[in-house]
DNA sequence: GTTCCTGCAAAAGCTTTGCAGAAGA
DNA sequence: TCTTCTGCAAAGCTTTTGCAGGAAC
């Protein structure tokens, strides 16, 4: 979803859009890296010294709420937040940790098992050495 | 994987099969709906009145790094433990939190994004409702 | 004035670490 | 004896909650 779709979603549902969240907003949208509340945090603070984390927890609470943004636990116990809202798998690079976006038709995952399941949300998560890693 | 066969690994490696060690397998040979730390400590423990919660985090990490049980991050934050080593997706219900496993031919998943990238795990995981959730 | 936003401090929850005693080889 | 296992207590982290001052409408 575009920055400016984002602002306009929020104004819709009556959100206020505070310098502190418009920041944040921004972050996310810059930086589709699937960041932590301490990445999030402690990059923002650099432009917003008195920032605190209660802003930026408080603040991704609300926009998850109202899914405009989503949680991602890929593993490590560390809650990520995600921006895109595209459909899209995400790849774990074991050796530097980031997490890549791949292209991928969620609806095409076979679920023969699942017949008496509602299914709403399908996550696709893979592991293992991106490019950059595997060359050196 | 067995349990038979497991106590044959571990024996394999030269871990000692404490007591501990061997209701703790046995739980998640017995258990395997994912249970967290939390649930194995408080069922064995009707059991081992005595059993210690470290003992518990000590024995799963050393079964982790001998890749005889894996850990799985739904969400929440919550880290479970999985003694399947086959292969499965998970479907997580949001309404009585269950996590069931399902059925998948992880390598049918296409990952066409991927191209030079090494991937070494698949995992896969759902949410939504379950049957007996639905029914009510 | 009322509501929402912000941020400090404290609390809560999960996991790890340090250490010492116990058990096992 | 030497190593490993166990478990208490303390520490470390992330996240949540309570509360009060401040901003916006």
């Amino acid at each position: 979803m575009k920055f400016e779709k984002l602002k306009k979603e929020l104004m819709n549902r009556n959100i206020n859009l505070s310098y502190h969240r418009m920041k944040i907003l921004e972050y996310l949208d810059k930086n589709r890296c699937h960041p932590t509340v301490d990445q999030i945090f402690t990059d923002i603070q650099k432009t917003i010294p008195t920032l605190s984390k209660t802003t930026v927890y408080n603040t991704l609470k609300k926009l998850v709420e109202e899914d405009l943004v989503r949680v991602i636990n890929i593993e490590d116990n560390e809650t990520r937040y995600d921006i895109n809202t595209e459909e899209h798998g995400h790849f774990k690079c074991e050796t530097c940790k980031t997490i890549f976006d791949f292209e991928i038709k969620l609806e095409s995952i076979p679920n023969d098992g699942l017949d008496n399941f509602k299914v709403f949300d399908r996550h696709v998560y893979f592991k293992g050495i991106c490019p950059g890693c595997l060359r050196v």
